[in-house]
DNA sequence: TCGCTAACTTGATTCACATCATGGTGATAC
DNA sequence: GTATCACCATGATGTGAATCAAGTTAGCGA
């Protein structure tokens, strides 16, 4: 039996939660998700054309893959899974999304989202309308080139979850996934080495391009192998090192 | 026995090739690499920043995985692949470049390119040094919507890709990437059916997480369903519907 | 023209993961 | 309490693509 804390009862976040009152100067995430060479009165600025509305519950979509695009959004609380429908109706999840990430960049190209974005707890979201983010942009360079820094880091992960469906095995995949939570927990002073799974079995496998019953076998044998510690969606590391070992990309 | 032009003879392509006096606004390309809504005196000016250096000759690097960013590129005759490294040596394509289209832009968020690229033959390349192109985005909001775009397309075939490699079969992901390089020949007003794959078997596979052998035994099964035509890098479409059915993505 | 090498094809065998089948567990409703 | 349902674990079996092993062909330099 374990206890406990959703990321959006989490102590750390309390002035990023479901605050209506929060802003981009106070929030606690502001160093994961804004430039941070910006100057206190562009913050205001930025502040400005953020819209914070009232919380998503579980299940409920941010925006539907076709929908017209009109923001990108910031998470301040809870975890989202973006995924794509495929023509034959099956699901590609394409992308988890924690406090302080940013999601959404996918829509401009076409002015309509590529993929849908769906909560997968209560969660607590900044919404960034993009015509107003494009303005503000030709006159803070430095929100310009944070903005295609963030596309790009987008791009970046999406090539190394390529490689990693494309090269990786079922334990390496499963592996790396872990170690990625682990390390944005990390960067939101969260333990990288104990949490909490906000997403199942299916939808890891789903973006881990494999079943949910290899899904549970990986973590079966990594519990056997003293890697993990696996409750349900509790997740503890055991052992750092064997796990980079095991997903075997050196990193 | 078959007679073919690489792209660079291609005479749709004689304004833009190995011409050094070549410029943005008597390319050929333009409308596939320049925002649409751009002023004359703004070509120009966007014309002034790029540099067009020497062609690269096949399998020259055009830039290496960690090298330090300064520019993207565009791609005006022959084609490039991109590819990152993985730590035991193996190697991941991560896309192809034809002509008219951007690469480089996964360099942007760390300063350094996040992969490495090379010649799949002589090519001509321009160059358009990044901070130079910040700058003039700040001046023309046009141009900074376009570069967000082409960020954002980058996102979504990276979303395509991802989905691809993990959804579909070997089958599927060749007839996938035969109608992708038709449609983007056709996007340059050349043949839809029939085209010379500038890249081998092992690029191929590589790209789409399959073998040569499996990419070999799926041409070879395609060829005698009589879907494609294939002699040795020679494609011909036969049948269009089929290959799409084959393709199973529906579009 | 010959010889060499890289690129490609094809067949036989193996294997990692999918699929199918079943049972367990924990949460919510009645 | 217990019925129901979503989620998860695990065993048995099947299969698509990898691997291993020969060829064949094309391109290229001497």
């Amino acid at each position: 039996m374990t206890i406990h804390l959703s990321q959006s009862e989490d102590p750390a976040f309390k002035a990023c939660s479901h605050d209506y009152q929060v802003n981009c100067g106070n929030c606690r995430l502001n160093s994961i998700c804004l430039p941070l060479a910006l100057e206190n009165d562009d913050i205001q600025q930025l502040d400005d054309i953020i819209q914070r509305s009232k919380p998503l519950q579980k299940n409920q979509h941010l925006y539907r893959e076709g929908d017209n695009f009109q923001s990108v959004f910031a998470v301040r609380s809870g975890t989202l899974k973006a995924y794509k429908t495929t023509d034959d109706g099956r699901e590609q999840v394409t992308g988890f999304y924690f406090p302080g990430e940013i999601l959404g960049m996918d829509g401009i190209s076409n002015n309509a989202h590529a993929s849908s974005a769906k909560s997968l707890e209560t969660a607590a979201i900044c919404e960034i309308p993009f015509t107003a983010l494009e303005k503000l942009s030709t006159l803070m360079p430095n929100l310009q080139r944070h903005f295609f820094q963030l596309m790009s880091r987008e791009i970046t992960e999406d090539q190394q979850l390529i490689t990693l469906l494309s090269k990786n095995s079922a334990d390496e995949r499963v592996a790396a996934l872990m170690l990625s939570i682990s390390g944005r927990n990390a960067r939101r002073k969260l333990s990288a080495t104990q949490f909490r799974l906000p997403m199942s079995r299916v939808d890891i496998g789903n973006y881990l391009g494999l079943t949910v019953e290899t899904v549970s076998r990986v973590f079966s044998r990594m519990q056997k192998m003293e890697v993990l510690r696996v409750d349900n969606k509790e997740i503890e590391i055991l052992d750092q090192q064997g796990l980079k070992n095991m997903a075997n990309l050196g990193r």
